[in-house]
Order: C-alpha cells, then structure tokens, then sequence
DNA sequence: TATGAATGAGCGTTCATTCAT
DNA sequence: CATGAATGAACGCTCATTCAT
C-alpha cells in the first residue's frame, strides 16, 4: 500500500506550499501572492507548484479554506468560554474582529471568488463556510430554544446576515479605520464593539 | 468665450470615456478594467486617454464619484416618499440594494483605493462619501431629536456601522446570492428586507 | 514688402519657442525637453511649433546654436580682459567652466546630434562652431606670431584638441564631481584650473 | 555540484543576452538599446531578459562594466610594451584610441548614469573604473619617483585629467571626425596622436 | 496662421503558465 | 517527481507627429 504513504507525501507538499502561500498573504498582501512569490518562499520551483495545484487560483482557494478553518477554530474556542448562547455569540463576533487583527490581510480572500476568479467557489471552499455558518446557527439554535432571542428570527438567515455585516465592519474597519479613529475619538476596537452590542441587542428576547 | 465651449467639449469627451469605463466596469468587473480596455469600449486610442485623465486611477476616482453621486441622488429620492425620518432611513437602506441591482459591479469601486491605490483617497473622493454619511447623519439626527432611535445610539458612530454592514450585505449576495435564495427560499430582495428590518427595529426607541 | 515683415514676424515666433525651449532645458535637462513641456512653456498649442520647426531636432540644434552664441560672448569677453594671448587663452578656458556653471544643463547638447539625431549636424550649427574655432584660432595665431606658443603647435588642430579637452574636462566635472572634490579634497574650480594650468604651460613656449 | 554547472549555464545566458546588447549597441547606439531590441538580436522573449537582470538599467552597467574590463586589459598590454613609465602612459593613450576604433559606440557608456538612470553607478561598477584609475595612477606614480615627470603634478588630480581630456577627444573625434580629418588633412589617429604627444610633453620633466 | 485633439508605436516591466530535461 | 528556463500577452504610460478645423 504505497499508494496511502504516496498520498501522505503529497499532501504535505501541499501544505508546505499553502504555508509558503500563507506566509507571502500575510507579509505582503493578496495583490503580491505571485507564484514566484509562494515558491520562492517554499525553495520550490515554480513548476512544481503546478503538480500540486493546477491553477494560481486553487491555491487560493485552499488559502481561503484554511482562513476559514482558522476562524472556525476562533469560534470554537468563543463558544467553550460561556455557557450562555447569546454570550456565545458575542465571543464569536468579537472573534471576527480578533481574527483580523491577527491576519491583517487574510479578509482580503473573502472577496476573491467573485472579484478575480473566473469560476465560482469549488466545492470544498464552499464547505468549509457551510461548517462556519452550521457553528454559528447552532448558537443561535439553542438561543432561540433557550427563549433569548426573538422568535421571529429565522436561524439560517439571520447567519447569513451577522456574516455579511462582519465582513462589512471588517472591511470598514481596515478601509478607514484611522479616519473613523480620529472622527469618533475612539479605538476601532470600541467602534466594532458597538457593533457586536447592536447585533446583540437586536436580537435579544425581550 | 470659446473657451466655455471647449471646456464643454472636454468634459464631453470625459465623459465618454467614463462611459465607456462604465461599460466595462459593469460587463467585466473592476479588475478587467484596463486602459486598453476602456480605450476601445470608448474608440479612441488608448493614449488619448491621458488627454483627459493623468493616470488610470483618476478614471476610477471619477468612476467612484460617479456612483457615489448616483447613489446619494437614489438617497435623496428614498428621503422624499415621507416625512419621517425612521421610514426615511428604511429607504436608504433599500435603496442601496436597488442601487446594486442597478449598477451590479459598482461596488468593487468601494475597496479599490485600499486595495490597489498607491495613495489615499483624492480630496473630491472623499467629499462625495462625506455628503452620503451627512445625509445620513442628518435623517438619524432627526430621528434622535424626535425620539424616534434610541437615545444612546452616537449618530455619527452608527451612520459608519450602518455603511458598513449594507457594504457587507450586497457583498454578500452579489458572492452567495444564488446559494442564499435556494436555502432560505426567498428571493435575495427579501434577505436584504430581513436585514433592513434588523437594522430599523435594532434602533427604534421603545 | 510684407514679405519681409512676414519674415520677421516668424522669427520672433521662432525665438519665443527656443526661449521657452531654453527655459526647460534649464530646467529640467535634455532629456526632460519633450515638445508638450516646450509648448507648454510658449504659451501655444503644440501643432504650432511645428509650423517653425519640422522636427523635434531642428529647435535642439537652434538650441545648440544659441548657446554656442552664449559661449561664443563669453569667449569675446574672455578675450578683452588683456591683451596677451596666452592669457586670453586662459581666459577662454575658464570661460568654458564659467558657462558650465551658469548654463548647466546645456554641456548635454554638445554630444546630441551624434548620439539621438539621424542626421549629422545641419549647416548652420556648424557654422557656429566653426565661429568659436575660428576665435579660439586667432587667439592662437597672434599667440603664435608673437613667439609665445611653440613654434611646432598647429593652432587648426590644436584648436580642436583644447575644444575636446574641455569638453571632457566639463563632463567630467558634471559626472563626478563631488568625487572629485572629497578624493582631491578641492572644489572643482580648482581642479578645473589645474587643467587650465596644464594646458597653458604645455603649449607655451620656453 | 550541480550547482556550479548551473551557474555557469546562467552565466552563459547573460553573456549571451549582453551579446546580443553589445550588437545593438554597437549597431545603433545606446539610445536604440531597448529592450525588445536586445531580445530580438538574442531570439529569446522580452520577458525571459528579466530572468538574468532585473531592470534595464543592470543590463546596461554591465555592458559598461565589461567595456571598462576590455579598455584595462587593453591597458595592460600598453603597459606590457615597454619599461618607460612614460612610454607606458602614451601607450596607454594611445590604447583609448584603438579601443574607440575596435568598440565604436562604447564611449556612450561613460554618460549613462549621470545622464539617465536614477540611482547612482552601482558599487560593481564603480569598481572597474577605480581599477582603471588605479592603473594609470600606478604608471604616473613610477614615473614622478623615477623623476620622470613634474613633481609639481598631483598623480591622484592628473589621472582625473587625463581621463576627462582622453574622453573629449574620443568624443570629438566621433562627433567630428571627418571634418577634422579634411580640415586637418590629417587622419583622426594622428590628431589623436598629437593630442597624445601634448599630454606627454605636457608633463614630462626638463 | 494657429489650434489641440488624436494618434499609435513604442517603452520597461510583470507574471501565470508550459514544457523539455 | 521536480526543475526552472522560457514564454508571450498584458499592463500602464509617454510622446513626436499629424491633421481637421
């Protein structure tokens, strides 16, 4: 059974290219994720890279799908701090923002399928949010059975949602974050607080 | 005064030319978007082009103008249909999303000066994003000062918050769109409705 | 006669294009003297400066051919602080330096019908050079005459040996000076001289 | 040690490519030294220029780079000829010469970096024409211990002399080379010549 | 005579992808 | 399996020159 050992191997090359890749994302941004880039941090050729991944933009992809993995273990951990659902929550929007002060420019990916890909998202990228918004509507599910949030709130969408304004305040945040700093004489950290308690609030049961 | 005239004509021909960027910006994205591109939309040579505008991100500067004004004409007319300013607000919201159905690409334009720019936003850029969030500021002035919102909602915060949770949500549904309606069985009109709602009774004075 | 008055008109055109031609090429240098900068410059629109001038060559070769007529005055003045020879020579050679430092940027015509023209030099800045030979040579001569320089030194062809001596002597200056000054520890002007120097004593006679 | 084979191969490749540099220079001049043309003459893409140099401008100092090698073996052999420190550095002058004979255009070279490229001569660069001034300082220093020569003349300040003046007349002589060989009717070596002899008496001892 | 908009070839440079070894 | 040299199209931008008005 070589072939198992064959597939083991091969798949830490993977993984080596995908750290050289992440190391070139967070030292440099997505608009310099160049091939050359992620191989020469790898000491690959640029050739073997494509043994690996057919295109410059699977790369991508499984960048995106380890971001998302890294996010979801950020969640994981919010949930284990409480007990109580709608704290939960919290801890996974705060998380959000965490995240991207740990990897600055990894926000950049989210966006990336529809701005530069040809193709729409593979599947597996599209599983790996799927585990993310199943983490974050089974928070809310246990919330609504709980009786904190409004009855009215339709789980699966209101997942939708909370993802989508994150990624907003995310976006908002690096955009101008400065300008807002100086504007409200506060630290973005306050302003996306604000946030998270409006999200928060908004949904609580009265 | 010839010169009135010319300068009428000049800015004609800018105008053509950012036309013709339109054209491209809406049928191929912001990313396809070169000189050479919008040079033939437009039938000029692409060195006619620097005639009118000193570098490609001027084009795109004017181009995010353009729709920056767009959407504060679309502000304007969602403010008209009534006198009260929590409806007014509910309006804007919507009409964001109409002003992405209509202009489907416009809103890679937001990150681009982040993004791609070598420099910050231009003066006359910025000031076209300040007379929307004055507008906006203005309708949730009003609302405060009838006791319409909470009265611990910071105007000036929540008109940030607000930006940029819409800028979330079409991002959102211009990436996921055909997912979201599948799995929540609506049309994405009524997921953004959701979302205007969340946002209208989050501030809403008890 | 408007013939004559016509004439006249078009040379004072001329002369405005190569002030403002001259005006840039102080100001920027050679290779910064593009037709757009000199028209710009003028006051006219670019298409006029080629009712004067067929090509872009023909105002760098008026530009050569007036600032040989500057260096040319400098020359005569050189030439009327005394009445010996030997020291108009040297007069003539500090000159040279004098009109490098006054006119800095001008040394870069020296080499340019050689290096960017297709053509060789047109007639009339030949014959400007010829003028300043032909000064430089009758300084030489009454040198000669007078029993100063020795009696082996061919005043045409020394003539031309100074001309290209000083040339490099300018650009070498122009090059490398401030090496030069901090690895002699002297300025220029003194390096400059000591080549004067040199010159001087070589051709005098014993 | 694969290695050192590989690097041979890659050197190969940029002797090649700056043989195919030297064609063009040599065929059309530095100004006519694009790229594309140099890719032309050596059959390989634009693109693959850039695998062995990084900017044009590498290109070119190491054009330079090898015409200063090839005039300071050329000066090595004049010093090979003789004993007489003296007659060392007529051959020497004489060798600037003949290298101006052999590699027409070369003398180009010499302005680029103050007149075109941004940054300074590269420290490689610097580098060869130290070693040529070292040279020719060496052959002037025997010469001022052997008493050969005026011991009024700064060896360091007159190697700067001579190579300014040496570079004047290479240029004159490209520039205006027919007309001194009718005017003179004399051919260019020997106006050469008595430029050369000028120099050597010019300094020799009484 | 004067305009200045328009041209279009040219520039240096980047980079995802291929393929002979 | 791995290489890395080579490609070639594309990019943003410049500028001398032309020409309809």
């Amino acid at each position: 059974m070589l072939k198992a050992r064959d597939q083991k191997e091969k798949n830490l090359r993977k993984q080596l290219i995908l750290d050289s890749a992440e190391v070139v994302l967070e030292r440099r941004g997505l608009h310099k994720l160049s091939i050359s880039a992620v191989a020469k941090e790898a000491k690959l050729a640029q050739g073997t890279l494509y043994l690996y991944f057919s295109k410059k933009e699977d790369i991508i992809a499984q960048l995106t799908i380890r971001s998302r993995q890294k996010l979801l273990a950020l969640f994981h951990q919010a949930i284990e701090k409480t007990e109580d659902p709608l704290e939960q929550l919290r801890n996974i929007l705060q998380a959000n923002f965490k995240f991207y002060n740990k990897y600055r420019l990894y926000y950049e990916l989210v966006n990336f399928y529809k701005v530069n890909a040809e193709e729409n998202e593979p599947p597996e990228l599209k599983q790996t949010s799927r585990n993310i918004s199943a983490l974050v509507a089974s928070v809310l599910d246990r919330a609504k059975t709980q009786g904190l949030i409004r009855p009215s709130i339709n789980v699966a969408e209101f997942t939708y949602i909370a993802w989508a304004m994150c990624n907003g305040m995310v976006q908002m945040v690096d955009l101008s974050g400065p300008q807002i700093t100086s504007e409200l004489n506060k630290p973005t950290e306050d302003f996306y607080t604000t946030y998270v308690n409006f999200v928060i609030e908004g949904i609580r049961a009265h």
